[in-house]
DNA sequence: CTGAAAGCGCTTACAG
DNA sequence: CTGAAAGCGCTTACAG
């Protein structure tokens, strides 16, 4: 099959009669050729199935049209659906994605060199699992190669960085705030024993909110493993009185309310428990687990078309994003 | 900073006094150097931090050391894990990796033509939401271009085409068989409406299972939404006995057991209950679901290894690789 | 509007 | 063991 022999833009510059230059024009800026010949070779690239090779492209143009997608935890569910959204806006914007995970343990600075080498235009950054000065050397190493970075569900005060977040602190006041409306007084956080920056922001929350009402603002850290936790939760509660929890995440809330409801408590009579994030674990629960929907595909969409925007240089209104968060009311509150 | 001025090949093998000739061979073909020259140039590598450009490599070597992951839905939970598995071996054998979605009403062939252009070493297809027509386009243009393809967790059947699974039938046939050992008798299977290929493997090992001990087997189809299964099950089990069921799905199992409790069902005495896929949903839930555990993780790792061995042109022993799953025992059977 | 030529940053036969 | 040169498949000033 000789048409399978490699269809290079040589290829469609003999056949179409033209140079090379001109189909390369015709592929990137075709106002800049006659009508005519832009339909010759138009014609013959359909013909062929030419498709320019990205490397080459990259090479020579010095934009390799690709963007890195940076994540500590790629099992998280909540990245999956940021996937998702970054997804769709890099097909729609021709972007492709180059994934790079950072285990633990892994040499930080070797993996930014790699990244570097790899030659992406833009970085987003997915989730708080990073600190800060990782994230200093990630936003200074790029700085100094111009490659823009996107945080995304990154809380990082620096005003002048391009984030995408919601407003966990207050997302957190709020559902306190209901906590506390529905009747609650004793109510504690149920957060992580790894300090992330979501999760002290939802702490803050929490306390403002506890405070305002003059009550007491219990934080306990715990694991994020069902059995873990729930052993924790078993040796703490012995003899705490508790009328109600907030878990920084559905998954701990979830297992906060099964230890509850096998204490012999009525969930939300007796106890109330509300979650953050509102994934499938809410709904899957019995009862349904109240939560924080947090717009998690949206926040992927939005960065990732953020990112287009800076790696055009076009002007940007707003450098840091926060998206709008939602109480989802369901019977466990 | 002058360090900073993009440090090339040419800028290590003028600082080393060497061509760059020899510095690209300390980099690719090491024992083809002397020591001494490979040391000095190896410090000045240190010294400078170059790191050659991917893409110009990619170009010149016509390998790009980067395996594309192409998947329908990024949003399954059991997608993340199995990209951990992925990543960790592709970072040990320093492959990146390009990411590819399939979204629904998406111009395949395009999108095969941009995967090639993209020009990855070898492809990785995720899970079974395609149709037999396009893996088999997908593989006939993989194969007509030398890029080596591995499907990962996807039940092809044409045994020259290199798979990882697990065998599906056969942990269905397990799994209803200790239902039935536990003493049940009206056991149904939960499964989707779409038609999977993992899932009629899932409904004939159930099938097997119910015959050899001359049950009636009685599929369900429903749908993977929670609250639409709901309505479903209600409906459907309005007058219908029932003693036990599996779920194609750890969700699908869940929220069937929330039926039956709610209806006022005693879970296990009176309805057994399991899933597929040991997911987190089958920790969260109350009472906790018995479920095949598959190594969703390992089957990611095992084909990505699968894969560095077709792109290195190395010995395959085996095309089609089974790895083992396990009946996780839990309170709901 | 079009083409010839240089160049993107590497690798790899080919000589020596 | 090392270097000079060609080439990977494109893009992009520069002329015309």
């Amino acid at each position: 099959m000789a048409k399978d022999d490699k269809v290079t833009i040589y290829s469609v510059a003999y056949k179409a009669g033209v140079s090379l230059a001109t189909v390369s024009r015709v592929m990137n800026h075709p106002e800049r050729v006659k009508k005519e010949t832009r339909d010759r070779v138009l014609k013959v690239i359909d013909e062929l199935g030419y498709r320019p090779d990205a490397i080459a492209r990259g090479l020579a143009s010095r934009r390799t049209t690709t963007v890195g997608i940076l994540v500590s935890d790629v099992t998280r569910a909540s990245v999956a659906e940021m996937f998702g959204g970054i997804s769709d806006i890099a097909i729609k914007y021709k972007y492709a994605i180059k994934l790079f995970t950072v285990p633990e343990g892994i040499d930080y600075d070797e993996l930014l060199k790699t990244i570097i080498s790899e030659r992406v235009d833009g970085i987003l950054q997915l989730n708080d699992e990073l600190d800060h000065g990782q994230i200093e050397k990630l936003l200074d190493i790029c700085g100094k190669n111009g490659i823009p970075v996107v945080l995304a569900n990154v809380l990082y005060d620096d005003p002048e960085v391009p984030s995408v977040s919601i407003d966990y602190e207050k997302a957190s006041y709020e559902l306190t705030k209901a906590m506390i409306e529905s009747g609650k007084k004793d109510i504690y956080i149920l957060s992580t024993v790894r300090q992330y920056n979501v999760n002290e922001k939802k702490e803050l929350g929490y306390k403002t909110a506890m405070e305002e009402a003059g009550l007491v603002p219990r934080v306990l850290r715990t694991s994020g493993n069902t059995e873990v936790n729930r052993r924790h939760f078993a040796e703490h509660f012995k003899n705490q009185k508790y009328d109600g929890a907030i878990g920084v995440r559905d998954s701990i809330a979830v297992s906060f309310m099964n230890f509850a409801r096998e204490s012999g408590k009525k969930v939300p009579e007796e106890v109330a428990v509300a979650g953050f994030q509102n994934t499938k674990y809410a709904t899957l629960a019995s009862p349904t687990l109240t939560s924080i929907d947090i717009p998690v595909y949206d926040i992927g969409a939005v960065s990732m078309r953020f990112l287009t925007k800076l790696m055009n240089g076009e002007e940007i209104s707003q450098v840091k994003v926060t998206l709008n968060h939602r109480i989802i009311k369901r019977q466990s509150m």
